[in-house]
DNA sequence: GTCCGTTTGTGATAAATTTCACGATCAGGG
DNA sequence: CCCTGATCGTGAAATTTATCACAAACGGAC
Protein backbone atom coordinates (compact mmCIF):
# COMPACT_ATOMS: atom_id res chain seq x y z
CA UNK A 1 0.00 0.00 0.00
CA UNK A 2 1.91 2.78 -1.29
CA UNK A 3 1.46 6.54 -0.90
CA UNK A 4 0.84 7.76 -3.99
CA UNK A 5 -2.77 8.07 -3.90
CA UNK A 6 -4.55 10.15 -6.76
CA UNK A 7 -6.29 13.36 -5.78
CA UNK A 8 -9.51 12.26 -7.22
CA UNK A 9 -9.96 9.00 -5.38
CA UNK A 10 -9.12 10.77 -2.09
CA UNK A 11 -12.16 13.18 -2.80
CA UNK A 12 -14.15 10.35 -4.12
CA UNK A 13 -13.74 8.36 -0.81
CA UNK A 14 -15.20 11.12 1.22
CA UNK A 15 -18.33 11.24 -1.24
CA UNK A 16 -18.87 7.72 -0.78
CA UNK A 17 -18.76 8.19 2.91
CA UNK A 18 -21.16 11.35 2.98
CA UNK A 19 -23.66 8.59 1.11
CA UNK A 20 -22.79 5.68 3.35
CA UNK A 21 -23.57 8.12 6.34
CA UNK A 22 -27.07 9.03 4.49
CA UNK A 23 -27.52 5.29 4.13
CA UNK A 24 -26.93 4.07 7.57
CA UNK A 25 -29.29 6.67 8.81
CA UNK A 26 -32.10 4.97 6.75
CA UNK A 27 -31.24 1.85 8.07
CA UNK A 28 -30.01 0.48 5.04
CA UNK A 29 -27.33 -2.24 5.76
CA UNK A 30 -26.05 -3.09 1.88
CA UNK A 31 -24.80 -1.59 -0.56
CA UNK A 32 -23.25 -2.10 -4.18
CA UNK A 33 -20.51 -0.83 -6.16
CA UNK A 34 -23.18 0.12 -8.55
CA UNK A 35 -25.76 1.99 -6.09
CA UNK A 36 -22.78 4.52 -4.95
CA UNK A 37 -21.29 4.96 -8.01
CA UNK A 38 -24.67 6.27 -9.17
CA UNK A 39 -24.96 8.58 -6.23
CA UNK A 40 -21.57 10.14 -7.58
CA UNK A 41 -21.29 10.67 -11.26
CA UNK A 42 -18.85 7.68 -11.95
CA UNK A 43 -18.62 3.70 -13.09
CA UNK A 44 -19.39 1.10 -10.68
CA UNK A 45 -15.15 -0.39 -11.55
CA UNK A 46 -13.94 3.38 -10.40
CA UNK A 47 -16.13 2.53 -6.95
CA UNK A 48 -14.21 -1.21 -6.79
CA UNK A 49 -11.37 0.47 -7.69
CA UNK A 50 -10.90 3.51 -5.48
CA UNK A 51 -11.61 0.70 -2.77
CA UNK A 52 -8.95 -1.49 -3.89
CA UNK A 53 -5.76 0.66 -3.42
CA UNK A 54 -6.58 0.12 0.03
CA UNK A 55 -7.39 -3.64 0.65
CA UNK A 56 -11.14 -6.19 -0.33
CA UNK A 57 -13.94 -4.64 1.92
CA UNK A 58 -16.77 -6.21 -0.07
CA UNK A 59 -18.31 -9.69 -0.32
CA UNK A 60 -18.34 -11.00 -4.37
CA UNK A 61 -22.43 -11.68 -5.18
CA UNK A 62 -22.99 -9.55 -1.87
CA UNK A 63 -22.01 -5.89 -1.91
CA UNK A 64 -20.69 -3.65 0.67
CA UNK A 65 -22.02 -3.66 3.87
CA UNK A 66 -22.53 -0.27 5.07
CA UNK A 67 -21.37 0.04 8.41
CA UNK A 68 -18.14 -1.80 7.74
CA UNK A 69 -17.57 0.62 5.29
CA UNK A 70 -17.99 3.66 6.77
CA UNK A 71 -15.62 2.34 9.40
CA UNK A 72 -13.13 1.29 6.31
CA UNK A 73 -13.22 4.29 4.77
CA UNK A 74 -13.23 6.66 8.06
CA UNK A 75 -9.78 4.51 8.84
CA UNK A 76 -8.81 5.80 5.27
CA UNK A 77 -9.12 9.13 5.90
CA UNK A 78 -7.91 9.11 9.06
CA UNK A 79 -10.89 10.31 11.31
CA UNK A 80 -11.77 6.97 12.73
CA UNK A 81 -8.92 6.26 15.26
CA UNK A 82 -8.76 10.44 16.42
CA UNK A 83 -10.32 13.36 16.68
CA UNK A 84 -8.85 15.87 14.81
CA UNK A 85 -8.16 19.46 16.62
CA UNK A 86 -8.74 22.40 14.01
CA UNK A 87 -8.17 25.77 14.72
CA UNK A 88 -9.34 28.75 12.88
CA UNK A 89 -7.31 31.92 12.20
CA UNK A 90 -9.37 35.13 11.57
CA UNK A 91 -12.85 36.02 13.54
CA UNK A 92 -14.72 37.14 10.35
CA UNK A 93 -18.33 35.93 8.69
CA UNK A 94 -16.88 32.61 7.80
CA UNK A 95 -14.96 32.04 11.09
CA UNK A 96 -18.50 32.38 12.75
CA UNK A 97 -19.96 30.22 10.36
CA UNK A 98 -17.58 27.57 11.12
CA UNK A 99 -18.02 27.81 14.93
CA UNK A 100 -21.86 27.79 14.86
CA UNK A 101 -21.89 24.76 12.31
CA UNK A 102 -22.52 21.63 14.58
CA UNK A 103 -21.29 19.03 12.01
CA UNK A 104 -17.67 19.04 12.05
CA UNK A 105 -17.31 16.91 15.54
CA UNK A 106 -19.28 14.02 14.64
CA UNK A 107 -17.12 13.63 11.10
CA UNK A 108 -13.96 13.86 12.80
CA UNK A 109 -13.17 17.33 13.39
CA UNK A 110 -13.29 19.76 16.72
CA UNK A 111 -12.68 23.40 16.50
CA UNK A 112 -10.50 24.08 19.18
CA UNK A 113 -9.67 27.63 18.80
CA UNK A 114 -10.18 30.92 16.70
CA UNK A 115 -7.62 33.68 16.18
CA UNK A 116 -7.34 36.86 14.97
CA UNK A 117 -5.15 40.34 15.41
CA UNK A 118 -8.63 42.93 16.00
CA UNK A 119 -9.02 43.55 19.89
CA UNK A 120 -12.24 44.20 19.17
CA UNK A 121 -12.96 40.63 18.20
CA UNK A 122 -10.23 38.81 20.95
CA UNK A 123 -12.48 37.86 24.01
CA UNK A 124 -15.94 36.63 22.53
CA UNK A 125 -16.48 33.14 22.59
CA UNK A 126 -18.48 31.65 19.47
CA UNK A 127 -20.19 28.69 19.42
CA UNK A 128 -18.64 27.99 22.97
CA UNK A 129 -14.83 28.72 20.83
CA UNK A 130 -12.57 31.39 22.11
CA UNK A 131 -11.23 33.97 19.91
CA UNK A 132 -7.60 34.37 21.17
CA UNK A 133 -5.07 36.72 19.93
CA UNK A 134 -2.99 35.63 17.16
CA UNK A 135 0.32 35.66 19.84
CA UNK A 136 -1.50 32.92 21.50
CA UNK A 137 -1.46 30.63 18.48
CA UNK A 138 2.14 29.09 19.20
CA UNK A 139 1.49 27.71 21.99
CA UNK A 140 -2.19 27.02 21.84
CA UNK A 141 -1.03 24.97 18.83
CA UNK A 142 1.80 23.17 20.08
CA UNK A 143 0.14 22.25 23.61
CA UNK A 144 -3.02 21.10 21.70
CA UNK A 145 -0.69 19.04 18.98
CA UNK A 146 -2.92 20.88 16.23
CA UNK A 147 -1.67 19.62 12.74
CA UNK A 148 -4.60 21.52 10.84
CA UNK A 149 -5.41 25.15 10.49
CA UNK A 150 -8.17 26.44 8.80
CA UNK A 151 -7.35 30.33 6.89
CA UNK A 152 -10.23 32.84 6.72
CA UNK A 153 -8.35 36.15 6.69
CA UNK A 154 -8.51 38.86 4.31
CA UNK A 155 -6.39 37.86 0.80
CA UNK A 156 -3.45 40.33 1.61
CA UNK A 157 -2.80 39.07 4.97
CA UNK A 158 -3.23 35.12 3.64
CA UNK A 159 0.55 34.74 2.82
CA UNK A 160 2.26 35.79 5.81
CA UNK A 161 -0.54 34.26 8.32
CA UNK A 162 0.07 30.73 6.72
CA UNK A 163 3.87 31.59 6.84
CA UNK A 164 3.53 31.89 10.61
CA UNK A 165 0.95 28.78 11.38
CA UNK A 166 3.65 26.71 9.27
CA UNK A 167 6.47 27.57 11.82
CA UNK A 168 3.84 26.62 14.48
CA UNK A 169 4.16 23.35 13.52
CA UNK A 170 0.86 22.90 10.94
CA UNK A 171 1.12 20.65 8.72
CA UNK A 172 -2.62 21.33 6.07
CA UNK A 173 -3.71 24.23 5.67
CA UNK A 174 -7.76 24.43 4.47
CA UNK A 175 -7.35 28.04 2.54
CA UNK A 176 -10.34 30.26 2.08
CA UNK A 177 -8.41 32.95 0.93
CA UNK A 178 -8.60 33.85 -2.74
CA UNK A 179 -4.42 33.75 -2.42
CA UNK A 180 -2.29 30.68 -3.48
CA UNK A 181 -0.56 30.05 -0.54
CA UNK A 182 3.66 29.35 -0.58
CA UNK A 183 4.25 26.66 2.04
CA UNK A 184 7.25 25.01 2.78
CA UNK A 185 7.44 21.26 1.31
CA UNK A 186 5.54 18.45 3.30
CA UNK A 187 2.45 21.09 4.17
CA UNK A 188 -0.34 20.05 2.41
CA UNK A 189 -3.09 23.33 0.81
CA UNK A 190 -6.72 22.54 0.01
CA UNK A 191 -8.22 25.48 -1.75
CA UNK A 192 -11.88 26.10 -0.17
CA UNK A 193 -11.94 29.64 -2.24
CA UNK A 194 -15.75 30.46 -3.36
CA UNK A 195 -14.79 32.38 -6.03
CA UNK A 196 -13.15 29.42 -7.84
CA UNK A 197 -15.94 27.01 -7.62
CA UNK A 198 -17.86 29.63 -8.74
CA UNK A 199 -15.75 30.09 -12.09
CA UNK A 200 -15.66 26.69 -12.62
CA UNK A 201 -19.38 26.77 -13.30
CA UNK A 202 -19.46 29.77 -15.20
CA UNK A 203 -16.71 28.23 -17.31
CA UNK A 204 -19.33 25.50 -17.83
CA UNK A 205 -21.89 27.55 -18.76
CA UNK A 206 -19.91 29.22 -20.94
CA UNK A 207 -20.04 28.37 -24.52
CA UNK A 208 -16.50 27.44 -26.45
CA UNK A 209 -16.81 27.53 -29.77
CA UNK A 210 -14.84 29.28 -32.03
CA UNK B 1 -11.89 24.93 -29.89
CA UNK B 2 -13.61 22.16 -27.87
CA UNK B 3 -15.84 21.43 -24.68
CA UNK B 4 -13.68 18.58 -23.38
CA UNK B 5 -11.72 20.32 -21.03
CA UNK B 6 -10.30 18.55 -18.43
CA UNK B 7 -11.31 19.47 -14.76
CA UNK B 8 -7.93 20.40 -13.26
CA UNK B 9 -7.26 22.28 -16.38
CA UNK B 10 -10.24 25.20 -15.31
CA UNK B 11 -9.00 24.88 -11.64
CA UNK B 12 -5.59 26.01 -12.95
CA UNK B 13 -6.88 28.58 -14.84
CA UNK B 14 -8.88 30.33 -11.83
CA UNK B 15 -5.63 29.68 -9.94
CA UNK B 16 -3.62 31.42 -12.39
CA UNK B 17 -6.02 34.51 -12.05
CA UNK B 18 -5.98 34.63 -8.83
CA UNK B 19 -1.98 35.06 -9.48
CA UNK B 20 -2.51 37.48 -12.43
CA UNK B 21 -4.67 39.79 -9.95
CA UNK B 22 -1.99 39.92 -7.81
CA UNK B 23 0.85 40.40 -9.90
CA UNK B 24 -1.42 43.46 -11.46
CA UNK B 25 -2.49 45.21 -8.44
CA UNK B 26 1.62 45.07 -7.38
CA UNK B 27 2.24 46.73 -11.16
CA UNK B 28 3.72 43.99 -12.65
CA UNK B 29 3.25 44.24 -16.68
CA UNK B 30 4.71 40.89 -17.83
CA UNK B 31 5.26 37.23 -16.20
CA UNK B 32 6.83 33.83 -17.99
CA UNK B 33 4.55 30.37 -17.16
CA UNK B 34 7.83 29.24 -14.89
CA UNK B 35 6.52 32.28 -12.53
CA UNK B 36 3.33 31.39 -12.83
CA UNK B 37 3.52 27.66 -12.24
CA UNK B 38 5.66 28.68 -9.34
CA UNK B 39 2.35 30.10 -7.33
CA UNK B 40 0.67 27.03 -7.93
CA UNK B 41 2.21 23.65 -7.59
CA UNK B 42 2.50 22.69 -11.30
CA UNK B 43 5.37 22.84 -14.18
CA UNK B 44 5.66 25.41 -16.61
CA UNK B 45 5.03 22.99 -19.36
CA UNK B 46 1.34 22.63 -18.04
CA UNK B 47 0.57 26.46 -17.77
CA UNK B 48 1.44 26.74 -21.00
CA UNK B 49 -0.48 23.27 -22.05
CA UNK B 50 -3.42 24.74 -19.96
CA UNK B 51 -3.35 28.40 -22.41
CA UNK B 52 -2.73 26.46 -25.54
CA UNK B 53 -6.20 24.84 -25.10
CA UNK B 54 -7.63 28.33 -25.78
CA UNK B 55 -5.17 30.07 -28.22
CA UNK B 56 -2.19 31.95 -28.44
CA UNK B 57 -1.22 34.34 -25.63
CA UNK B 58 2.15 34.49 -25.21
CA UNK B 59 4.79 36.45 -27.28
CA UNK B 60 8.42 33.96 -27.40
CA UNK B 61 11.30 35.13 -25.17
CA UNK B 62 8.88 37.50 -23.20
CA UNK B 63 6.20 35.71 -21.55
CA UNK B 64 2.95 37.44 -21.24
CA UNK B 65 1.49 40.60 -20.31
CA UNK B 66 -0.30 40.32 -17.32
CA UNK B 67 -3.17 42.90 -18.23
CA UNK B 68 -3.72 40.70 -21.57
CA UNK B 69 -3.56 37.35 -19.67
CA UNK B 70 -6.51 37.81 -16.87
CA UNK B 71 -8.64 39.26 -19.63
CA UNK B 72 -7.86 36.00 -21.45
CA UNK B 73 -8.51 34.21 -18.37
CA UNK B 74 -11.48 36.37 -17.57
CA UNK B 75 -12.93 35.57 -21.13
CA UNK B 76 -12.28 31.52 -20.83
CA UNK B 77 -13.60 31.49 -17.57
CA UNK B 78 -17.03 33.29 -18.45
CA UNK B 79 -17.00 36.59 -15.91
CA UNK B 80 -15.23 39.26 -18.15
CA UNK B 81 -18.34 39.96 -20.97
CA UNK B 82 -21.28 39.42 -18.30
CA UNK B 83 -22.17 39.65 -14.33
CA UNK B 84 -23.36 36.70 -12.97
CA UNK B 85 -26.52 37.09 -11.15
CA UNK B 86 -26.32 34.42 -8.23
CA UNK B 87 -28.99 33.47 -5.73
CA UNK B 88 -28.65 31.65 -2.60
CA UNK B 89 -30.98 29.32 -0.75
CA UNK B 90 -30.61 29.05 3.00
CA UNK B 91 -30.24 31.85 5.17
CA UNK B 92 -27.88 30.38 7.59
CA UNK B 93 -24.61 31.47 9.11
CA UNK B 94 -22.67 30.76 5.43
CA UNK B 95 -25.17 32.79 3.92
CA UNK B 96 -24.57 35.47 6.12
CA UNK B 97 -20.83 35.40 5.35
CA UNK B 98 -21.53 35.30 1.25
CA UNK B 99 -23.81 38.08 1.71
CA UNK B 100 -21.16 40.25 3.81
CA UNK B 101 -18.53 39.27 1.24
CA UNK B 102 -17.48 42.55 -0.64
CA UNK B 103 -15.21 40.42 -3.14
CA UNK B 104 -17.64 38.82 -5.41
CA UNK B 105 -18.77 41.75 -7.51
CA UNK B 106 -15.30 42.35 -8.60
CA UNK B 107 -15.05 38.69 -9.50
CA UNK B 108 -18.11 38.77 -12.12
CA UNK B 109 -20.96 37.68 -9.50
CA UNK B 110 -23.45 39.36 -8.27
CA UNK B 111 -25.60 37.68 -5.20
CA UNK B 112 -28.89 39.45 -6.02
CA UNK B 113 -31.48 37.32 -3.84
CA UNK B 114 -31.76 34.95 -0.37
CA UNK B 115 -33.97 32.57 -0.01
CA UNK B 116 -35.28 30.97 2.79
CA UNK B 117 -37.81 28.65 4.37
CA UNK B 118 -38.14 30.12 7.84
CA UNK B 119 -40.69 33.40 8.24
CA UNK B 120 -37.86 34.83 11.13
CA UNK B 121 -35.72 34.93 8.70
CA UNK B 122 -37.34 36.22 5.66
CA UNK B 123 -37.60 39.94 5.19
CA UNK B 124 -34.16 40.88 6.59
CA UNK B 125 -31.69 42.69 4.31
CA UNK B 126 -27.90 41.13 4.82
CA UNK B 127 -25.12 43.27 3.07
CA UNK B 128 -27.91 44.83 1.32
CA UNK B 129 -29.29 41.82 -0.21
CA UNK B 130 -33.13 41.03 0.46
CA UNK B 131 -34.24 37.32 2.15
CA UNK B 132 -36.84 36.40 0.87
CA UNK B 133 -39.67 33.46 1.55
CA UNK B 134 -38.85 30.46 -1.07
CA UNK B 135 -41.41 30.75 -3.03
CA UNK B 136 -40.77 33.38 -4.82
CA UNK B 137 -37.76 31.36 -5.92
CA UNK B 138 -39.10 30.73 -9.42
CA UNK B 139 -40.33 34.39 -10.63
CA UNK B 140 -37.24 35.44 -9.12
CA UNK B 141 -34.91 33.44 -10.85
CA UNK B 142 -36.67 33.74 -14.24
CA UNK B 143 -37.35 37.30 -14.08
CA UNK B 144 -33.41 38.10 -13.08
CA UNK B 145 -32.52 35.18 -15.60
CA UNK B 146 -30.50 34.18 -13.01
CA UNK B 147 -28.43 30.66 -13.79
CA UNK B 148 -25.80 29.96 -10.64
CA UNK B 149 -27.43 29.45 -7.05
CA UNK B 150 -25.14 28.46 -4.09
CA UNK B 151 -27.37 26.24 -1.98
CA UNK B 152 -26.42 26.43 1.48
CA UNK B 153 -29.14 24.33 3.53
CA UNK B 154 -29.26 21.38 5.52
CA UNK B 155 -28.19 18.37 4.45
CA UNK B 156 -31.44 16.73 4.79
CA UNK B 157 -33.44 19.56 2.64
CA UNK B 158 -30.65 19.80 -0.07
CA UNK B 159 -31.42 17.09 -2.33
CA UNK B 160 -35.11 18.52 -2.90
CA UNK B 161 -34.17 22.27 -2.49
CA UNK B 162 -31.60 21.19 -5.77
CA UNK B 163 -33.92 19.76 -7.39
CA UNK B 164 -36.58 22.92 -7.06
CA UNK B 165 -33.98 25.23 -8.24
CA UNK B 166 -33.58 23.06 -11.27
CA UNK B 167 -37.13 23.68 -12.49
CA UNK B 168 -36.91 27.25 -11.99
CA UNK B 169 -33.62 26.93 -14.99
CA UNK B 170 -30.61 27.12 -12.28
CA UNK B 171 -27.95 25.78 -14.59
CA UNK B 172 -25.06 25.19 -11.84
CA UNK B 173 -25.25 24.68 -8.18
CA UNK B 174 -22.63 25.36 -5.43
CA UNK B 175 -23.39 22.50 -2.81
CA UNK B 176 -22.57 23.66 0.43
CA UNK B 177 -23.89 20.44 2.05
CA UNK B 178 -22.71 17.48 2.54
CA UNK B 179 -25.28 15.40 0.51
CA UNK B 180 -24.49 14.34 -2.71
CA UNK B 181 -26.93 15.96 -5.34
CA UNK B 182 -28.71 14.44 -7.79
CA UNK B 183 -29.15 16.97 -11.03
CA UNK B 184 -30.83 16.62 -14.26
CA UNK B 185 -28.32 15.92 -17.66
CA UNK B 186 -26.99 19.72 -18.33
CA UNK B 187 -27.04 21.04 -14.52
CA UNK B 188 -23.34 21.38 -13.17
CA UNK B 189 -22.42 20.84 -9.41
CA UNK B 190 -19.48 22.39 -7.80
CA UNK B 191 -19.08 20.73 -4.35
CA UNK B 192 -17.66 23.04 -1.40
CA UNK B 193 -18.92 20.81 1.36
CA UNK B 194 -15.80 21.57 3.97
CA UNK B 195 -15.42 18.40 6.00
CA UNK B 196 -14.75 16.77 2.58
CA UNK B 197 -12.10 19.44 2.06
CA UNK B 198 -10.28 18.75 6.12
CA UNK B 199 -10.84 14.99 5.34
CA UNK B 200 -8.33 15.59 2.09
CA UNK B 201 -6.01 17.32 4.52
CA UNK B 202 -6.10 14.12 7.13
CA UNK B 203 -6.04 11.63 4.16
CA UNK B 204 -2.69 13.53 3.19
CA UNK B 205 -1.24 13.73 7.22
CA UNK B 206 -2.82 10.22 7.60
CA UNK B 207 0.09 6.92 7.31
CA UNK B 208 -0.61 4.45 4.69
CA UNK B 209 1.46 2.02 4.65
CA UNK B 210 0.65 -1.16 5.92
C1' DG C 1 -26.23 -30.54 -4.34
C1' DT C 2 -26.60 -27.98 -8.44
C1' DC C 3 -27.97 -24.18 -11.08
C1' DC C 4 -28.75 -19.21 -11.62
C1' DG C 5 -28.48 -14.39 -11.14
C1' DT C 6 -25.59 -11.13 -8.84
C1' DT C 7 -21.45 -8.70 -7.51
C1' DT C 8 -16.65 -8.29 -6.31
C1' DG C 9 -11.66 -7.90 -7.42
C1' DT C 10 -8.41 -7.35 -10.92
C1' DG C 11 -5.53 -8.15 -15.27
C1' DA C 12 -5.68 -6.03 -19.53
C1' DT C 13 -6.97 -2.15 -22.25
C1' DA C 14 -8.14 2.41 -23.29
C1' DA C 15 -8.26 7.19 -22.44
C1' DA C 16 -6.83 11.26 -20.35
C1' DT C 17 -3.37 14.13 -18.52
C1' DT C 18 1.26 15.56 -17.71
C1' DT C 19 5.96 16.01 -18.89
C1' DC C 20 9.75 16.23 -22.08
C1' DA C 21 12.27 18.32 -25.55
C1' DC C 22 13.11 21.18 -29.22
C1' DG C 23 12.28 24.45 -33.09
C1' DA C 24 10.65 29.15 -33.52
C1' DT C 25 10.50 33.78 -31.92
C1' DC C 26 11.81 37.75 -29.41
C1' DA C 27 14.68 41.71 -27.01
C1' DG C 28 18.95 43.48 -26.07
C1' DG C 29 23.83 44.21 -26.70
C1' DG C 30 28.06 44.52 -29.11
C1' DC D 1 23.63 42.73 -38.33
C1' DC D 2 24.40 38.75 -35.75
C1' DC D 3 24.88 36.51 -31.48
C1' DT D 4 23.00 35.30 -26.84
C1' DG D 5 19.84 34.18 -23.39
C1' DA D 6 15.14 33.75 -22.58
C1' DT D 7 10.57 32.00 -23.53
C1' DC D 8 6.59 30.25 -26.00
C1' DG D 9 3.99 26.65 -28.56
C1' DT D 10 3.61 21.96 -29.51
C1' DG D 11 4.56 17.07 -31.42
C1' DA D 12 5.94 13.05 -29.16
C1' DA D 13 6.66 10.25 -25.09
C1' DA D 14 5.65 9.04 -20.53
C1' DT D 15 2.78 8.71 -16.87
C1' DT D 16 -1.43 8.56 -14.59
C1' DT D 17 -6.23 7.56 -14.31
C1' DA D 18 -10.44 5.36 -15.85
C1' DT D 19 -12.90 1.64 -18.15
C1' DC D 20 -13.69 -3.00 -19.79
C1' DA D 21 -14.53 -7.57 -19.18
C1' DC D 22 -14.31 -11.83 -16.98
C1' DA D 23 -13.10 -15.46 -13.47
C1' DA D 24 -14.19 -16.25 -8.73
C1' DA D 25 -17.30 -16.12 -4.98
C1' DC D 26 -21.76 -15.76 -2.89
C1' DG D 27 -26.90 -16.52 -1.62
C1' DG D 28 -31.08 -18.42 -2.69
C1' DA D 29 -34.22 -21.50 -5.08
C1' DC D 30 -35.46 -25.97 -6.02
Amino acid sequence: MDHNIPDPSVRRLSAYLRQLERLAGEGTRHVSSRQLAGYIKAGDAQVRRDLALFGQFGRRGVGYEVDDLINVLRTILGTRQRQWPVVVVGAGEICHALLTYRGFRQRGFDVVAAFDIDPKKIGRTIGGVDVLPMEDCAPVIQRLEVRLAILAVPADAADETARRLCECGIEGILNFATTGLEVPEGVFVSEADITSHLEQLSFRLTSHRP
